[in-house]
DNA sequence: TTTGCTATATATAACCA
DNA sequence: TTGGTTATATATAGCAA
């Protein structure tokens, strides 16, 4: 019997621990949904166990609330410090979602409406006109994301690009400061810049290099 | 005081609606802290008001949490148990397309039997049915293009990371080497690195030394 | 709107089966 | 694991300020 109060921390117990998860948990999903419910709120809970399990209830679709939510927040974030690319295609999920939202909104009240006095013809009439309409958000929101994807793989592979080309010069100049080391003269490590071979530089971890690079300037810092 | 137990139904009185949803918010947060903290488990919240305010709690990174919660719900998922990437491209489009047609086609047939006989009654469920079969492709598909373009861009972040590391250490290649051929030998040059100004170098210091310790490329890949 | 205030309703800790 | 049974702790409906 409960005859203390508890303290709000972890339960050492692990059986005891256990069932009081399952417990509150369905008493957590439980008030969820009544306040959904009785409130008219939209809801998502999603708890994972301390084993990993999941646990979710949503009140309408998980994806919807869960993208309101990124809209929200993001709209309450004084300044994106995330690059541009990001905030566009947030955005964009956003639009998405509210054409999504009114569109099957309009379709289901078409299709409330259009029950109450129609027969079975007209009943698959309308069931057909309802999957086409959905369809076409499906589509359209398909294409959008698709087309979002598409331009993030097309930023990555220049940004892959760049930073192989960026790699490949620092690896250049190591060679070169490596040379100077050896005692050529400016003028004959300059001609040979890019020329001079560098035994471990094939298969060097970027890694190590930069440690080259910063090794001069560690003095400086 | 609560003299009857209440109906969960929708409260209809505007004001103490909002009273209701004010409370019993604050109390389902409570609760849902409670159980992270008690049980050690991973909990996120999200409640939007029926005016559409956004309140919400997670025991650790909202985010981290959605993302676990969509990589979960896939590898439940009977459809989709491949790995992402080789769900990519524009086979994906294709597979979920087939997906769709599928579970559409399967739940028209369904329909189709039922309705030989029923009433609207059991029209308004059958409808409901359908509705929730297609929102459950719809959240699944919507899933999986999410996670993609999450993890775009989390390595898109990267990139970016690295490419901007990498151009610092250009730079500052750039001012040794411009130092190099204004004719210093190569004893001098050595000896005078780092006291060789660099104009824009000083104030980005700081976040070099950063950079360099938390580089995601550090294994060479 | 948002607070307190109770009297009840509900949740649940500890225990048992 | 899961499902009861209490005795208590907590939440909260209705009201008032």
């Amino acid at each position: 019997m409960v005859r203390q109060k508890i303290q709000i921390k972890k339960i050492d117990n692990l059986t005891a621990r256990q069932v009081t998860f399952s417990k509150r948990r369905r008493g957590l999903f439980k008030k969820a949904q009544e306040l959904s419910t009785l409130c008219d709120a939209e809801i998502a809970l999603i708890v994972f166990s301390a084993t990993g399990k999941l646990f979710d209830y949503s009140s309408s679709s998980m994806m919807q609330l869960i993208q309101r939510h990124n809209m929200q927040s993001e709209k309450s974030n004084k300044f994106g410090q995330q690059p541009l690319h990001t905030q566009m295609g947030s955005s964009n999920h956003g639009m998405i979602s509210k054409e999504l939202t009114d569109l099957t909104t309009e379709l289901k009240q078409l299709m409330g409406e259009e029950l109450q006095g129609l027969g079975m013809n007209d009943l698959m009439k309308l069931e057909k006109m309802v999957e086409t309409g959905l369809s076409r958000v499906g589509k359209t929101k398909n294409e959008k994301l698709f087309t979002e994807i598409s331009k993030l793989k097309t930023r990555q592979a220049e940004l892959i690009e760049e930073n192989e080309w960026l790699k490949q010069q620092a690896e250049k100049f190591d060679c070169t400061r490596n040379a100077m080391e050896q005692g050529s003269s400016v003028e004959s490590m300059t001609n040979s810049l890019g020329l001079v071979h560098c035994p471990e530089e094939e298969d060097r971890a970027v890694s190590d290099t930069s440690l080259k690079l910063g090794l001069p300037f560690s003095n400086g810092n």
